[in-house]
DNA sequence: CGATCCCTCCGTAAAACTACGTAGGGGTAT
DNA sequence: ATACCCCTACGTAGTTTTACGGAGGGATCG
Protein backbone atom coordinates (compact mmCIF):
# COMPACT_ATOMS: atom_id res chain seq x y z
CA UNK A 1 0.00 0.00 0.00
CA UNK A 2 2.92 2.51 -0.92
CA UNK A 3 2.98 5.04 -2.97
CA UNK A 4 6.18 4.17 -4.54
CA UNK A 5 5.16 1.62 -7.12
CA UNK A 6 8.02 -1.51 -6.79
CA UNK A 7 7.78 -4.33 -10.02
CA UNK A 8 6.29 -6.68 -7.45
CA UNK A 9 3.20 -4.57 -7.06
CA UNK A 10 2.86 -3.17 -10.47
CA UNK A 11 -0.09 -5.25 -11.61
CA UNK A 12 -2.12 -3.62 -8.76
CA UNK A 13 -1.17 -0.42 -8.67
CA UNK A 14 -0.14 2.28 -11.49
CA UNK A 15 0.93 0.98 -14.53
CA UNK A 16 4.15 1.13 -16.54
CA UNK A 17 4.69 5.15 -17.66
CA UNK A 18 5.91 4.70 -21.48
CA UNK A 19 7.71 6.76 -23.90
CA UNK A 20 7.29 5.77 -27.06
CA UNK A 21 9.87 7.38 -29.73
CA UNK A 22 9.92 6.59 -33.89
CA UNK A 23 9.44 8.73 -36.31
CA UNK A 24 6.42 7.00 -38.06
CA UNK A 25 3.33 8.43 -36.93
CA UNK A 26 1.50 5.32 -37.79
CA UNK A 27 3.84 2.91 -35.72
CA UNK A 28 2.99 4.80 -32.91
CA UNK A 29 -0.64 4.95 -33.37
CA UNK A 30 -0.50 1.23 -33.67
CA UNK A 31 1.28 0.94 -30.38
CA UNK A 32 -0.68 3.37 -28.77
CA UNK A 33 -3.86 2.21 -30.02
CA UNK A 34 -2.51 -1.80 -27.95
CA UNK A 35 -1.65 -0.22 -24.98
CA UNK A 36 -4.87 1.83 -24.30
CA UNK A 37 -6.96 -0.96 -24.07
CA UNK A 38 -4.21 -2.68 -21.54
CA UNK A 39 -3.94 -1.69 -17.69
CA UNK A 40 -0.32 -2.84 -17.18
CA UNK A 41 1.11 -0.07 -19.39
CA UNK A 42 0.36 3.73 -20.03
CA UNK A 43 1.93 5.39 -22.86
CA UNK A 44 2.69 8.83 -21.39
CA UNK A 45 4.33 10.52 -24.06
CA UNK A 46 5.74 10.21 -27.47
CA UNK A 47 8.98 11.53 -29.40
CA UNK A 48 9.51 11.47 -33.38
CA UNK A 49 13.07 11.48 -32.97
CA UNK A 50 15.93 11.10 -30.36
CA UNK A 51 16.43 14.81 -29.06
CA UNK A 52 12.37 14.99 -28.35
CA UNK A 53 13.38 11.96 -26.57
CA UNK A 54 15.52 13.51 -24.26
CA UNK A 55 13.71 16.51 -24.09
CA UNK A 56 10.52 14.49 -22.76
CA UNK A 57 12.17 12.39 -20.42
CA UNK A 58 14.05 15.13 -18.52
CA UNK A 59 10.45 16.52 -18.17
CA UNK A 60 8.11 13.64 -17.69
CA UNK A 61 10.29 10.92 -15.84
CA UNK A 62 9.11 7.50 -17.71
CA UNK A 63 9.34 3.96 -16.22
CA UNK A 64 10.63 2.64 -20.21
CA UNK A 65 11.49 4.07 -23.00
CA UNK A 66 10.91 1.93 -26.17
CA UNK A 67 13.04 3.34 -29.15
CA UNK A 68 13.34 3.19 -32.35
CA UNK A 69 17.02 3.27 -34.02
CA UNK A 70 16.80 5.20 -37.27
CA UNK A 71 15.21 8.24 -36.84
CA UNK A 72 16.25 12.12 -38.50
CA UNK A 73 18.19 14.42 -36.17
CA UNK A 74 18.93 11.80 -33.56
CA UNK A 75 18.81 8.20 -33.88
CA UNK A 76 18.29 5.96 -31.47
CA UNK A 77 21.70 4.94 -30.99
CA UNK A 78 22.75 8.39 -30.10
CA UNK A 79 19.75 8.97 -28.02
CA UNK A 80 20.48 5.92 -25.78
CA UNK A 81 24.14 6.58 -25.20
CA UNK A 82 22.81 10.19 -23.97
CA UNK A 83 20.05 8.13 -21.77
CA UNK A 84 22.38 5.83 -20.22
CA UNK A 85 24.48 8.65 -18.89
CA UNK A 86 21.80 10.98 -17.78
CA UNK A 87 19.49 8.22 -16.36
CA UNK A 88 21.28 5.25 -15.47
CA UNK A 89 18.13 2.87 -14.27
CA UNK A 90 16.05 4.25 -16.77
CA UNK A 91 15.39 1.17 -18.86
CA UNK A 92 15.52 1.36 -22.67
CA UNK A 93 14.30 -0.98 -24.78
CA UNK A 94 14.66 -0.81 -28.74
CA UNK A 95 12.24 -1.56 -31.69
CA UNK A 96 14.08 -2.12 -34.76
CA UNK A 97 13.85 -3.65 -37.92
CA UNK A 98 17.73 -4.98 -38.59
CA UNK A 99 18.95 -7.67 -37.57
CA UNK A 100 22.24 -7.49 -38.31
CA UNK A 101 24.81 -8.39 -35.78
CA UNK A 102 27.14 -5.63 -35.19
CA UNK A 103 24.03 -3.57 -34.80
CA UNK A 104 22.72 -5.15 -32.17
CA UNK A 105 25.87 -5.54 -30.16
CA UNK A 106 26.94 -1.89 -30.90
CA UNK A 107 23.37 -1.15 -29.03
CA UNK A 108 23.94 -3.49 -26.19
CA UNK A 109 26.79 -2.36 -25.58
CA UNK A 110 25.53 0.96 -25.46
CA UNK A 111 23.20 0.46 -22.80
CA UNK A 112 19.89 -0.92 -24.14
CA UNK A 113 18.15 -3.11 -22.03
CA UNK A 114 16.48 -5.06 -24.38
CA UNK A 115 15.68 -5.51 -28.47
CA UNK A 116 13.13 -6.50 -30.11
CA UNK A 117 12.75 -6.63 -33.93
CA UNK A 118 9.52 -4.64 -35.65
CA UNK A 119 8.29 -8.57 -36.64
CA UNK A 120 7.14 -9.16 -33.05
CA UNK A 121 3.82 -9.70 -31.90
CA UNK A 122 2.40 -7.03 -29.91
CA UNK A 123 1.98 -9.81 -27.09
CA UNK A 124 5.44 -9.97 -27.53
CA UNK A 125 6.33 -6.46 -27.11
CA UNK A 126 3.88 -6.40 -23.75
CA UNK A 127 6.57 -9.19 -22.46
CA UNK A 128 9.21 -7.46 -23.71
CA UNK A 129 8.43 -3.59 -21.59
CA UNK A 130 7.56 -5.59 -18.73
CA UNK A 131 10.63 -7.50 -18.45
CA UNK A 132 12.78 -4.26 -18.64
CA UNK A 133 11.00 -2.78 -16.24
CA UNK A 134 11.76 -5.22 -13.55
CA UNK A 135 15.14 -4.63 -14.27
CA UNK A 136 15.44 -7.47 -17.42
CA UNK A 137 16.80 -7.83 -20.17
CA UNK A 138 14.53 -8.73 -22.90
CA UNK A 139 15.74 -10.18 -26.69
CA UNK A 140 13.40 -11.03 -29.74
CA UNK A 141 14.30 -14.81 -31.08
CA UNK A 142 17.45 -14.72 -33.41
CA UNK A 143 18.76 -11.98 -31.51
CA UNK A 144 20.24 -13.19 -28.22
CA UNK A 145 21.69 -16.17 -30.56
CA UNK A 146 23.84 -13.44 -32.81
CA UNK A 147 24.93 -11.89 -29.23
CA UNK A 148 26.32 -14.67 -27.72
CA UNK A 149 28.13 -16.07 -30.74
CA UNK A 150 30.65 -13.77 -31.53
CA UNK A 151 30.96 -11.78 -27.99
CA UNK A 152 34.05 -12.45 -27.04
CA UNK A 153 36.30 -11.14 -29.97
CA UNK A 154 33.45 -8.40 -30.20
CA UNK A 155 33.50 -6.58 -27.24
CA UNK A 156 36.76 -5.28 -27.68
CA UNK A 157 37.09 -4.58 -30.95
CA UNK A 158 34.01 -3.02 -32.39
CA UNK A 159 36.11 0.73 -33.01
CA UNK A 160 34.02 3.75 -33.82
CA UNK A 161 35.00 5.54 -36.88
CA UNK A 162 36.54 8.57 -37.08
CA UNK A 163 34.58 11.65 -38.57
CA UNK A 164 36.72 11.66 -41.28
CA UNK A 165 36.45 7.74 -41.85
CA UNK A 166 32.40 8.19 -41.76
CA UNK A 167 32.27 11.22 -44.24
CA UNK A 168 34.28 8.63 -46.63
CA UNK A 169 31.76 5.60 -46.11
CA UNK A 170 28.90 7.96 -46.01
CA UNK A 171 30.17 9.02 -49.83
CA UNK A 172 30.95 5.49 -50.46
CA UNK A 173 27.35 4.23 -49.68
CA UNK A 174 26.02 6.71 -52.14
CA UNK A 175 27.79 4.60 -54.75
CA UNK A 176 30.53 6.64 -55.53
CA UNK A 177 34.19 5.44 -56.31
CA UNK A 178 37.06 6.08 -54.50
CA UNK A 179 37.99 8.77 -57.66
CA UNK A 180 34.98 10.53 -57.08
CA UNK A 181 35.28 10.56 -53.19
CA UNK A 182 38.88 12.23 -53.18
CA UNK A 183 37.32 14.68 -55.88
CA UNK A 184 34.76 15.53 -53.47
CA UNK A 185 36.84 15.83 -50.43
CA UNK A 186 39.98 17.18 -52.44
CA UNK A 187 42.37 14.94 -50.99
CA UNK A 188 44.14 11.95 -53.15
CA UNK A 189 42.51 8.88 -53.85
CA UNK A 190 45.18 6.83 -51.84
CA UNK A 191 44.15 8.55 -49.00
CA UNK A 192 40.67 7.36 -49.41
CA UNK A 193 42.18 3.81 -50.03
CA UNK A 194 43.60 4.57 -46.95
CA UNK A 195 40.65 5.56 -45.13
CA UNK A 196 38.54 2.77 -46.30
CA UNK A 197 41.62 0.04 -45.38
CA UNK A 198 40.42 1.32 -41.98
CA UNK A 199 36.89 1.47 -42.40
CA UNK A 200 36.89 -2.45 -43.43
CA UNK A 201 39.82 -3.38 -41.10
CA UNK A 202 37.27 -1.42 -38.14
CA UNK A 203 34.26 -3.20 -38.81
CA UNK A 204 35.38 -6.54 -40.03
CA UNK A 205 33.63 -5.95 -43.65
CA UNK A 206 35.18 -6.75 -46.97
CA UNK A 207 33.30 -5.99 -49.83
CA UNK A 208 31.98 -2.38 -51.17
CA UNK A 209 28.72 -3.34 -51.03
CA UNK A 210 28.73 -4.54 -47.34
CA UNK A 211 30.34 -1.35 -46.19
CA UNK A 212 27.19 0.55 -48.34
CA UNK A 213 24.85 -2.04 -45.89
CA UNK A 214 26.53 -1.35 -42.76
CA UNK A 215 26.44 2.37 -43.61
CA UNK A 216 22.74 2.39 -44.64
CA UNK A 217 21.85 0.00 -41.80
CA UNK A 218 23.37 2.94 -39.32
CA UNK A 219 21.31 5.69 -40.89
CA UNK A 220 24.12 7.21 -42.09
CA UNK A 221 22.93 8.25 -45.77
CA UNK A 222 19.52 8.08 -47.02
CA UNK B 1 -31.29 0.90 -50.96
CA UNK B 2 -29.75 -0.77 -53.15
CA UNK B 3 -27.61 -4.04 -52.05
CA UNK B 4 -24.84 -3.13 -54.08
CA UNK B 5 -22.56 -0.33 -52.22
CA UNK B 6 -21.47 2.52 -54.58
CA UNK B 7 -18.96 5.12 -54.16
CA UNK B 8 -21.27 7.94 -53.27
CA UNK B 9 -23.49 5.89 -50.39
CA UNK B 10 -20.61 4.48 -48.30
CA UNK B 11 -20.90 6.28 -45.74
CA UNK B 12 -24.23 4.76 -45.01
CA UNK B 13 -24.35 1.71 -46.20
CA UNK B 14 -21.24 -1.08 -45.75
CA UNK B 15 -17.84 0.07 -45.16
CA UNK B 16 -14.79 0.02 -47.17
CA UNK B 17 -13.35 -3.40 -47.23
CA UNK B 18 -9.83 -3.01 -46.81
CA UNK B 19 -6.92 -5.99 -47.22
CA UNK B 20 -3.69 -5.41 -45.10
CA UNK B 21 -0.34 -6.38 -46.45
CA UNK B 22 2.67 -5.63 -44.46
CA UNK B 23 4.92 -7.79 -42.81
CA UNK B 24 5.24 -6.32 -39.60
CA UNK B 25 2.55 -7.11 -37.64
CA UNK B 26 3.23 -4.28 -35.15
CA UNK B 27 2.42 -1.79 -37.87
CA UNK B 28 -0.75 -3.88 -38.66
CA UNK B 29 -1.75 -4.29 -35.58
CA UNK B 30 -1.86 -0.31 -35.47
CA UNK B 31 -3.47 0.42 -38.29
CA UNK B 32 -5.73 -2.64 -37.46
CA UNK B 33 -6.64 -0.69 -34.12
CA UNK B 34 -6.96 3.04 -35.56
CA UNK B 35 -9.94 1.34 -38.16
CA UNK B 36 -11.25 -0.45 -35.34
CA UNK B 37 -13.17 2.29 -33.90
CA UNK B 38 -13.69 3.97 -37.78
CA UNK B 39 -16.90 3.21 -39.14
CA UNK B 40 -15.94 3.48 -42.71
CA UNK B 41 -13.44 1.41 -43.17
CA UNK B 42 -13.67 -2.43 -42.15
CA UNK B 43 -10.22 -4.50 -42.28
CA UNK B 44 -11.28 -8.17 -43.66
CA UNK B 45 -7.93 -9.58 -43.75
CA UNK B 46 -4.44 -9.13 -43.23
CA UNK B 47 -1.55 -10.70 -45.37
CA UNK B 48 2.25 -10.88 -44.54
CA UNK B 49 3.63 -11.06 -47.93
CA UNK B 50 2.29 -10.55 -51.48
CA UNK B 51 1.85 -14.35 -52.34
CA UNK B 52 -0.55 -14.35 -48.96
CA UNK B 53 -2.23 -11.00 -50.39
CA UNK B 54 -3.07 -12.62 -53.82
CA UNK B 55 -4.75 -15.82 -52.19
CA UNK B 56 -6.67 -14.04 -49.84
CA UNK B 57 -7.66 -11.27 -52.68
CA UNK B 58 -9.19 -14.26 -54.87
CA UNK B 59 -11.15 -15.62 -52.05
CA UNK B 60 -12.49 -12.65 -50.72
CA UNK B 61 -12.66 -9.44 -52.74
CA UNK B 62 -11.96 -6.47 -50.64
CA UNK B 63 -12.49 -3.05 -51.93
CA UNK B 64 -9.03 -1.48 -51.50
CA UNK B 65 -5.71 -3.24 -50.78
CA UNK B 66 -2.94 -1.11 -48.57
CA UNK B 67 0.07 -2.42 -49.55
CA UNK B 68 3.82 -2.50 -48.02
CA UNK B 69 6.33 -2.24 -50.67
CA UNK B 70 9.49 -4.08 -48.77
CA UNK B 71 8.48 -7.81 -48.11
CA UNK B 72 9.29 -10.97 -47.65
CA UNK B 73 8.42 -13.83 -50.12
CA UNK B 74 7.21 -11.38 -52.63
CA UNK B 75 7.47 -7.72 -52.10
CA UNK B 76 4.55 -4.92 -52.87
CA UNK B 77 5.77 -3.98 -56.87
CA UNK B 78 5.51 -8.01 -58.07
CA UNK B 79 2.28 -7.99 -55.58
CA UNK B 80 0.77 -5.09 -57.16
CA UNK B 81 1.80 -5.99 -61.48
CA UNK B 82 0.06 -9.16 -60.46
CA UNK B 83 -3.22 -8.12 -58.96
CA UNK B 84 -3.42 -5.49 -61.91
CA UNK B 85 -3.31 -8.03 -63.80
CA UNK B 86 -5.76 -9.84 -62.51
CA UNK B 87 -8.27 -7.33 -60.95
CA UNK B 88 -7.52 -4.22 -63.20
CA UNK B 89 -10.22 -2.29 -61.06
CA UNK B 90 -9.26 -2.83 -57.72
CA UNK B 91 -7.12 0.03 -56.15
CA UNK B 92 -3.87 -0.66 -54.72
CA UNK B 93 -2.94 2.14 -51.96
CA UNK B 94 1.14 1.52 -51.32
CA UNK B 95 2.32 2.51 -48.18
CA UNK B 96 5.96 2.49 -47.93
CA UNK B 97 8.76 4.14 -45.91
CA UNK B 98 10.75 5.18 -49.31
CA UNK B 99 10.45 8.58 -51.44
CA UNK B 100 12.58 8.13 -54.04
CA UNK B 101 11.82 8.86 -57.28
CA UNK B 102 12.72 6.07 -59.27
CA UNK B 103 10.83 3.70 -56.94
CA UNK B 104 7.12 5.82 -57.32
CA UNK B 105 7.40 5.99 -60.20
CA UNK B 106 8.02 2.06 -61.06
CA UNK B 107 4.86 1.37 -59.15
CA UNK B 108 2.46 4.15 -60.59
CA UNK B 109 3.16 2.84 -63.53
CA UNK B 110 2.99 -1.13 -62.14
CA UNK B 111 -0.63 0.48 -61.43
CA UNK B 112 -1.22 1.51 -57.49
CA UNK B 113 -3.55 4.07 -56.76
CA UNK B 114 -1.81 6.31 -55.01
CA UNK B 115 1.60 6.22 -53.00
CA UNK B 116 1.76 6.92 -49.28
CA UNK B 117 4.64 7.77 -46.97
CA UNK B 118 4.92 5.39 -43.29
CA UNK B 119 5.36 9.31 -41.63
CA UNK B 120 1.49 10.24 -42.43
CA UNK B 121 -0.61 10.85 -39.82
CA UNK B 122 -3.94 7.85 -39.60
CA UNK B 123 -6.54 10.71 -40.40
CA UNK B 124 -4.56 11.18 -44.08
CA UNK B 125 -4.19 7.37 -44.27
CA UNK B 126 -8.20 7.12 -44.03
CA UNK B 127 -8.21 10.06 -46.80
CA UNK B 128 -6.08 8.34 -49.14
CA UNK B 129 -7.95 5.11 -48.85
CA UNK B 130 -11.30 6.65 -49.47
CA UNK B 131 -9.67 8.02 -52.33
CA UNK B 132 -8.58 5.24 -54.13
CA UNK B 133 -12.12 3.48 -53.42
CA UNK B 134 -13.80 6.25 -54.96
CA UNK B 135 -11.64 5.98 -58.02
CA UNK B 136 -9.27 8.42 -57.49
CA UNK B 137 -5.16 8.95 -57.12
CA UNK B 138 -3.76 9.74 -53.63
CA UNK B 139 -0.43 10.68 -52.80
CA UNK B 140 1.26 11.64 -50.15
CA UNK B 141 2.79 15.31 -50.19
CA UNK B 142 6.14 15.65 -51.96
CA UNK B 143 5.42 12.04 -53.48
CA UNK B 144 3.12 14.01 -56.46
CA UNK B 145 6.20 16.52 -57.16
CA UNK B 146 8.64 13.95 -57.76
CA UNK B 147 6.19 12.11 -60.33
CA UNK B 148 6.03 14.85 -62.29
CA UNK B 149 9.25 16.30 -62.42
CA UNK B 150 10.94 13.85 -64.49
CA UNK B 151 8.28 11.78 -65.78
CA UNK B 152 9.10 12.50 -69.63
CA UNK B 153 12.41 10.49 -69.83
CA UNK B 154 12.15 8.09 -67.09
CA UNK B 155 8.55 6.17 -68.22
CA UNK B 156 10.62 4.04 -70.85
CA UNK B 157 13.69 3.56 -69.80
CA UNK B 158 13.51 1.70 -66.25
CA UNK B 159 13.95 -2.31 -67.43
CA UNK B 160 12.49 -4.78 -64.92
CA UNK B 161 15.18 -7.13 -63.42
CA UNK B 162 14.83 -10.99 -63.94
CA UNK B 163 14.26 -13.32 -61.32
CA UNK B 164 17.70 -14.46 -61.54
CA UNK B 165 19.34 -10.72 -61.81
CA UNK B 166 17.10 -9.88 -58.75
CA UNK B 167 18.53 -13.22 -56.94
CA UNK B 168 22.34 -12.18 -57.56
CA UNK B 169 21.90 -8.65 -56.33
CA UNK B 170 19.94 -9.81 -52.84
CA UNK B 171 23.38 -11.57 -52.75
CA UNK B 172 25.46 -8.70 -53.14
CA UNK B 173 23.69 -6.22 -51.60
CA UNK B 174 24.49 -8.52 -48.49
CA UNK B 175 28.22 -8.25 -48.83
CA UNK B 176 28.94 -11.08 -50.93
CA UNK B 177 31.75 -11.07 -53.59
CA UNK B 178 30.80 -12.63 -57.13
CA UNK B 179 33.17 -15.54 -55.99
CA UNK B 180 31.29 -16.42 -53.12
CA UNK B 181 27.65 -15.68 -54.78
CA UNK B 182 29.07 -18.13 -57.20
CA UNK B 183 29.49 -20.83 -54.69
CA UNK B 184 26.00 -20.37 -53.26
CA UNK B 185 24.42 -20.41 -56.83
CA UNK B 186 26.75 -23.12 -57.88
CA UNK B 187 27.26 -21.27 -60.83
CA UNK B 188 30.67 -20.11 -62.75
CA UNK B 189 31.56 -16.79 -61.35
CA UNK B 190 31.76 -15.42 -65.00
CA UNK B 191 27.78 -15.92 -65.17
CA UNK B 192 27.51 -13.52 -62.00
CA UNK B 193 29.50 -11.19 -63.50
CA UNK B 194 27.58 -11.45 -66.50
CA UNK B 195 24.06 -10.70 -64.29
CA UNK B 196 25.90 -8.08 -62.43
CA UNK B 197 26.47 -6.19 -65.93
CA UNK B 198 23.13 -6.74 -66.62
CA UNK B 199 21.63 -5.47 -63.60
CA UNK B 200 23.86 -2.11 -63.77
CA UNK B 201 23.40 -1.75 -66.91
CA UNK B 202 19.49 -1.81 -66.58
CA UNK B 203 19.72 0.18 -63.78
CA UNK B 204 22.54 2.62 -64.72
CA UNK B 205 24.35 1.84 -61.55
CA UNK B 206 27.85 1.43 -61.67
CA UNK B 207 29.28 0.74 -58.10
CA UNK B 208 28.72 -2.40 -56.27
CA UNK B 209 27.98 0.39 -53.34
CA UNK B 210 25.21 1.99 -55.80
CA UNK B 211 23.89 -1.64 -56.37
CA UNK B 212 23.67 -2.48 -52.77
CA UNK B 213 21.73 1.10 -52.26
CA UNK B 214 19.53 0.07 -54.86
CA UNK B 215 18.75 -3.17 -53.38
CA UNK B 216 18.56 -1.91 -49.90
CA UNK B 217 15.82 0.57 -51.04
CA UNK B 218 13.85 -1.56 -53.33
CA UNK B 219 13.67 -3.58 -50.27
CA UNK B 220 15.30 -6.60 -51.52
CA UNK B 221 17.20 -7.00 -48.48
CA UNK B 222 17.19 -7.47 -44.86
C1' DC C 1 9.39 -23.25 -87.14
C1' DG C 2 11.31 -18.80 -86.15
C1' DA C 3 11.80 -15.19 -82.85
C1' DT C 4 12.71 -13.87 -78.41
C1' DC C 5 14.13 -14.02 -73.80
C1' DC C 6 16.67 -16.06 -70.00
C1' DC C 7 20.48 -18.41 -68.11
C1' DT C 8 24.70 -20.04 -68.76
C1' DC C 9 29.83 -19.43 -69.92
C1' DC C 10 33.97 -17.54 -71.97
C1' DG C 11 38.06 -14.02 -73.87
C1' DT C 12 40.39 -9.91 -73.27
C1' DA C 13 41.73 -5.75 -71.30
C1' DA C 14 41.47 -1.89 -68.36
C1' DA C 15 40.07 0.00 -64.12
C1' DA C 16 39.18 -0.33 -59.43
C1' DC C 17 39.63 -2.23 -55.19
C1' DT C 18 42.04 -5.02 -51.54
C1' DA C 19 45.91 -5.91 -48.55
C1' DC C 20 50.00 -5.05 -46.33
C1' DG C 21 53.47 -2.01 -45.26
C1' DT C 22 55.69 2.80 -44.18
C1' DA C 23 55.68 7.72 -42.91
C1' DG C 24 55.33 12.86 -41.98
C1' DG C 25 52.65 16.69 -39.80
C1' DG C 26 49.26 18.36 -36.60
C1' DG C 27 46.66 18.24 -32.62
C1' DT C 28 45.87 16.73 -27.83
C1' DA C 29 46.36 14.66 -23.53
C1' DT C 30 49.38 13.17 -19.69
C1' DA D 1 58.20 16.61 -23.84
C1' DT D 2 56.46 12.33 -24.85
C1' DA D 3 52.93 9.59 -26.36
C1' DC D 4 48.96 8.96 -28.88
C1' DC D 5 45.49 9.55 -32.41
C1' DC D 6 43.95 11.47 -36.75
C1' DC D 7 44.59 12.83 -41.41
C1' DT D 8 47.31 12.77 -45.03
C1' DA D 9 50.03 10.13 -48.79
C1' DC D 10 52.78 6.70 -51.03
C1' DG D 11 54.87 1.72 -52.69
C1' DT D 12 53.98 -2.69 -54.16
C1' DA D 13 51.46 -6.58 -55.21
C1' DG D 14 47.56 -9.34 -55.87
C1' DT D 15 42.66 -9.77 -56.43
C1' DT D 16 38.24 -8.23 -57.88
C1' DT D 17 35.36 -5.67 -60.49
C1' DT D 18 34.15 -3.24 -64.64
C1' DA D 19 33.46 -3.10 -69.61
C1' DC D 20 33.12 -4.69 -74.00
C1' DG D 21 32.60 -8.42 -77.00
C1' DG D 22 30.59 -13.36 -78.49
C1' DA D 23 27.96 -17.80 -77.99
C1' DG D 24 25.18 -22.12 -77.03
C1' DG D 25 21.09 -24.43 -74.76
C1' DG D 26 16.43 -24.17 -73.14
C1' DA D 27 11.82 -22.34 -72.58
C1' DT D 28 8.00 -19.77 -74.42
C1' DC D 29 5.11 -17.71 -77.72
C1' DG D 30 3.12 -16.64 -82.08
Amino acid sequence: MTEQASPSDRSVSAPIKLLLVDDHPLVRDGIRARFEADELIEVIGEAQNGQQALDFVSQKMPDVVLMDVSMPVMNGLEATQHLRHLYPTMPVLILSMHDSREYIQQLVQTGASGYVLKDVSSDELVRAIQTVYQGGSYFSAGVSQMLFQGQVQASEQKQALTPREETVLRHLAEGSSNKEIARALDISVRTVETHRQNIKQKLDIHTAAGLARYAIEQGLVS
